[in-house]
DNA sequence: GGTTCTTTCCAAACCGGTTTCGATGGGGGG
DNA sequence: CCCCCCATCGAAACCGGTTTGGAAAGAACC
């Protein structure tokens, strides 16, 4: 495409000229698009000071008066000015905006919904705070070139990461690009000196587990995430842990891992409960334990009567877990994504701010709420469930 | 805070001085940081070329030979170059970002998990066109300053609408200002001349009814979105239209709606269920769907037998309807709104480059597919379903 | 061989802010 | 009355690109 003596955003050819002339042309086809955008130079010329003072004032800077202050900004309310996002950001050097580069489950095209609350937490404090969010979905490869991209456009200001897993290379690439990070979760495997919130993963599926246990349960499934991110991991690590104390061996064949959808709860059950035979169920989240909770059903056996589950519940504003009025619907480790989404806006934020200090790392407890989901195993004979009354 | 001789995002204090001398500070700094940035002046340095054939050459103008521009992007990928997007921005007049206001359910926290998948899908576009995606969440009274914020420091190149609604003042403040838009949805009581994509609501929820009439059914019950959102008064009226059609009068009682979560699914079918016994449902998302079958088994009935669910699928990632081997588990209107999303998108960044097109206009059909949740009404007698088998 | 047309590149003017340094004017102290 | 200081504001240099008009070098043409 030819682009010289191009077109204005406004689709209209743009005649050659001085470049006075052409500085009037791009004003004139500015209006003609119907933007009654004023820039700082026509703005402090209407309010009679310099663009300096009434950049100032607006900055809220101390060296202009109070009255000066006010008019200047009854001024900006009143003439719709404010200032051009990039060039203030040009001239700063802060971007004033955050990246998410949210990814999605390997394999699927499947966002996960988890990201979504968080990210709404996130937003909460960006739009406090006076900052842009910039989201990108990728899958595979083009997740570092979204970082890279990032980095090198400096479009953003830091950048949250999301999905921590395996010799996860963006910790590295951020930190010799020196861009501020914040991981939602914890990276296997490196040390960990670099910001981040997380829940207490192993903890929280050690007493899913260890209730389960407690209750009598012996065959005890775990249907979880990916086992390459991070925190199924450790989830998969306290189940083991719980069991171990409970002096069973965890079997492997108990075990099923995958994208969190509802489709994959259901299925994942269904086989387990055809080949295993679990009297219960731990859970990685409430989509796939509604998927569960289906399979239960359809194999003709009542969930917290037949068949325990105890899920992780994000909290998602979507999909709650009951509990308003009367008990809640399963047993669950409890913690919002979505006040974790607003504190690692904050730790982001204010690392930004003091790229050199300590990093914040905060681990949260899940915790344990009893729910109609778990009870005793049916039989401690272990005939056969769902004839019982 | 008083920040005149302040800070670099460095954090180290900046001394005064010459001018020259402070630009020196300045690369001292970043380079301090660990950010190896080059900037375009240096680059072309380095290269040996002026800045002008540099910007040339990666923009991809004619002006260059084959041989400088290989040369050139040979460097760049070596280097590590890449222009400063927000100085390209200011420059062109073109910030290369959309923005998408997400508006949260009246009165909830709630953001619709619906708005993931369709940004999810207009986020494909995105990253193949070289746009960023700028997302806000917001709730109330702030949701107009977001889109002026965006509008009058141009922090984007133009906007998609979400959830169009009574008295929607967005459609005017966006014309007035210039900035190309596209509803996803259509807007009530405005001439239609604007671009937008949408779903034949009002046609898929009278061939859901028609369904549940035509094989006997006379208490259908409707479970809605918010009605002061366009979408979901379109569906109300499909579903009056077909009753109508089939000689009934649509029953106030027997309709509700509300933010399109899984709890109100299940409150406002158990409602129902107590108090006008209908014998199916038509349900706005297949996330109320889940609620509602829960309420349906709560009461102890069996869905496809005693009730009948019809509920529309928006075919998202993380709660599929089914039918990958077997029958779809509900029996559903089925339009995937990562699709629409794809599409606003490609309209949008159309229209971005030709504002004075005719706007793109389009009316999806939503498929009616047939699963296992809905059949004949238990009893044409009216008896209290249930205790058939 | 001189002239004209291309090709290829460059200097400089922008884009719209922020921030530095300097200037100006009024008030207080000696 | 003079000097100094403080509060307030403005001119101009940036930030890092893009784009224009023009210039230099080489090719084509008469």
């Amino acid at each position: 495409m030819l682009r010289r003596g191009g077109e204005t955003p406004c689709g209209i050819g743009l005649r050659r000229g001085t470049h006075v002339a052409i500085g009037a042309n791009r004003k004139r086809f500015r209006t003609a698009c119907g933007e009654p955008k004023v820039n700082l130079r026509e703005f402090s010329r209407a309010v009679g000071l310099s663009p300096t003072t009434v950049s100032r004032a607006l900055g809220g800077y101390p060296e202009v008066s109070e009255a000066t202050r006010a008019l200047v900004r009854d001024a900006a309310r009143e003439m719709g000015y404010r200032p051009d996002r990039r060039a203030a950001s040009l001239a700063t050097g802060r971007a004033m905006a955050i990246g998410h580069v949210l990814p999605r489950a390997r394999g699927y095209e499947m966002v996960n919904p988890v990201f979504a609350d968080f990210v709404a937490g996130a937003g909460e404090i960006y739009a406090e705070r006076g900052y842009d969010m910039i989201v990108s979905f990728v899958g595979g490869d083009d997740e570092l070139r979204a970082y890279r991209q990032m980095v090198s456009a400096r479009s953003v200001d830091g950048v949250i990461v999301h999905g921590p897993r395996d010799d996860d290379p963006r910790p590295a690439l951020l930190r010799a690009a020196g861009l501020p990070f914040v991981v939602h979760g914890r990276v296997p495997g490196v040390p960990e000196d670099y910001p981040y919130v997380d829940v207490a993963n192993t903890r929280a599926f050690a007493h899913a587990t260890a209730h389960l246990t407690g209750l009598g349960h012996r065959r005890i499934a775990l249907v979880n995430g990916h086992e390459h991110l991070d925190f199924a991991r450790r989830r998969r690590e306290g189940w083991a842990r719980a069991l171990r104390n409970a002096g069973l061996e965890p079997d492997p064949a108990l075990a099923r891992a995958g994208a969190m959808s509802e489709q994959n709860g259901h299925a994942f059950a269904a086989e387990l409960l055809a080949r295993e035979r679990p009297t219960a169920f731990v859970v990685s989240s409430l989509i796939m334990a509604v998927g569960v909770r289906r399979a239960v059903q359809a194999a003709g056996l009542t969930v917290g009567r037949d068949v325990s589950i105890v899920t992780h519940d994000d909290e998602l504003g979507f999909l709650g877990n009951g509990g308003g009025d009367g008990a809640p619907l399963f047993t669950a480790t409890r913690s919002s994504v979505r006040a974790a989404g607003r504190r690692c806006a904050e730790v982001l934020i204010a690392r930004i701010g003091a790229p050199d200090a300590l990093p914040v790392q905060e681990v949260w407890d899940a915790e344990l709420v009893g729910g109609a989901s778990s009870g005793p195993p049916p039989s401690p004979t272990g005939a056969p469930p769902g004839d019982m009354r």
